[in-house]
DNA sequence: TCATTAAGTTTACAATTGTAATCGATAATT
DNA sequence: AATTATCGATTACAATTGTAAACTTAATGA
């Protein structure tokens, strides 16, 4: 299937080990203990299976493990980004920026961003997106 | 575990449908046959799948059934992107749009909307924006 | 009419994910 | 030293997903 991509529980695990580390199993379950249900055991697992997926890095301090990111949080939202724009036609991508844009609040200082980066992509950008999608995947007309 | 969501096979038959509908099945795998080697049943397990989750309609045709869409693309690109946004911190979410831009090509109309849009949303932009994560799931200084 | 197609349905089976109990080793406490 | 509390590791088990074979039924062609 997908190849090693971190799940949205697993995902709960990285934002706490992102944000502290190193960091214990037990602390990250401390930090989860109200979001999340989990018991202790849970927790664990997840925190296995992302060892095992090359997410996390193990160091014995003493007699336990304290673990740390072997992969940035942007390095991973990018990620995921990607992916979902993968699934859609190039020409959708502007329609869902938009989209986020209006649901999403952004600060001044954000928009000033945007503002600025788009107005350097507006000098190399063409007239028109083209699709690149299987024929009858969708309706463009290229 | 998720609440119907469309999983990344299943879009592909729904990117099908949106674009040609009412579709039989076997035109669904037609339009797949170079992007995805499906055995023809598999492309049958799957419709069956989003007919259940109520994805596609289905309508008896003579003896064979024609399947419709019941969702719209944009409603299940824009969920897909909410699903994805609400993992992440909300002072994330301007550098991740600022991400898309750099790698994504917009054509100068896109992104003369995009400016546009951002001009009236900057009208009523905060100054800063407020994280609502968990307490160590994210560095925000709030 | 009988065999062959073609449609959808049922069953299958491994990998991933969500969630957790149990186990074995070690450390801390009494 | 004996007991208990902790760790990580192993095992468990159902739901979802990817992928497809087998089955049933109805239609079509010989």
């Amino acid at each position: 299937m997908q190849e090693n991509q971190i799940s949205p529980s697993e995902w709960e695990i990285m934002r706490v080990v992102w944000t502290n580390h190193p960091i214990s199993s037990r602390e990250i379950n401390d930090i989860l203990k109200e979001k999340k249900e989990w018991k202790l055991t849970t927790t664990k697992t997840l925190i296995g299976r992302l060892v095992k997926k090359g997410m996390l890095s193990t160091e014995k301090q003493g007699r336990k493990f304290e673990y740390s990111p072997l992969v940035t949080e942007k390095e991973s939202i990018d990620e995921s980004i990607d992916d979902l724009l993968d699934q859609m036609c190039n020409t959708k991508v502007g329609r869902s920026i938009e989209t986020i844009l209006e649901k999403r609040t952004l600060s001044k200082t954000e928009l000033e961003q945007l503002s600025e980066l788009i107005k350097k992509k507006k000098e190399t950008a063409p007239n028109k997106i083209y699709c690149t999608c299987t024929p009858g995947q969708c309706g463009c007309v290229v």
